[in-house]
DNA sequence: CCTACAAGTTAACCTTGGCTAAAATACTAG
DNA sequence: CTAGTATTTTAGCCAAGGTTAACTTGTAGG
């Protein structure tokens, strides 16, 4: 098991792309008022704190879906992750109701872990089909919507619906 | 060794229970393969691993372009997080030659770090414009910004940049 | 010059999310 | 039924990013 690929960002930082017309793009916003600030950065360390055990439970729905059953194994190849590593989340997710299991024994959803898992998958799939949409390719879809998933509110989400659903329309 | 594939062992059941997705979104799309999957999970995970140090280096080359200097007590009360927290990361971030600064004063960045925090901020921009110009408000595409510019590839950024200036030559 | 308050640091602690190694349990041939 | 392999759990480690509380340092006012 080798978990961790590099794409380290201090190598790519140097590569320096395509100049971006910084006049237009940078120093013209001010600061926002230090409170409305500190409300940005709390919703992302809030994001954060769920994204996760978001992705665990989607995992696993999708894993039941597909293959009729999720196994401690699948979740640990497919995070890329130790077993351990998944068996101590996965305590985590038990204790917050998200997901049932009897020792050693495959695991399934709680009513709020599908809850979970549906909302999830549905905003996956917005951004994945969005990204899509907007043109990016296939693969870097993916990884892009994986990350951009937990970070997107409703509003966006039901715009970039909205444009998917305008673009599909438009290329048929 | 002898790699017992369990793979093939639940192929016959087929259980394709639920079909809970609106049909839209519910994309028949299988799961990726196991180590591609855990790659996009791998991707995320190095995200994470720079994401704090962006926003603070950002947030440090901003207060001493609007403030002139960057002192912890405004870092903490824009980040939202104690005088401490801000201790500890800066002195993380000094280890890792992105900030300087003489104990008790106020900070610098070096090369290192301002060449960082011109990326980020490059990157912050492009999002942010990028959700205004989709049709995002004010407020929440500042949000969503800051969640989502750690996740966005070059390639997806160079499409939002893309998209951005057309929107932007249209309403013109 | 000295003192009080503001700002920065340090210490001690917590939770999360990784890891490896070893123990416990389940499964499948033979 | 038993042995051997696969899977899951447990124990012990680590770093990051939070917290409070106590300590040090910097800086203005009297």
């Amino acid at each position: 098991m080798l978990p961790y690929e590099h794409f380290g960002y201090i190598g790519a930082m140097t590569d320096s792309p395509n100049e971006v017309t910084p006049d237009r793009l940078s120093q013209a916003d001010a600061l926002p008022p230090s409170d409305q600030h500190a409300q940005q950065y709390a919703a992302v360390r809030n994001a954060h704190e769920t994204e996760l055990l978001e992705d665990y439970v989607e995992l696993i729905a999708d894993l039941l879906e597909h293959q009729g059953e999720a196994r401690s194994t699948d979740i640990a190849a497919r995070m890329g992750v130790s077993q351990a590593t998944v068996s101590k989340t996965v305590t985590r997710l038990k204790s917050l109701g998200l997901v049932s299991s009897k020792p050693y024994r495959s695991l399934f959803l709680t009513e709020k872990g599908e809850a979970m898992a549906a909302m999830s998958n549905q905003r996956h799939a917005i951004v994945l089909q969005f990204l899509r949409a907007l043109g990016v390719s296939d693969r870097i879809a993916r990884i892009d919507a994986e990350g951009m998933e937990h970070h997107v509110s409703q509003e966006t989400l039901d715009i970039m619906q909205r444009f998917t659903r305008e673009q599909e329309s438009r290329s048929s």
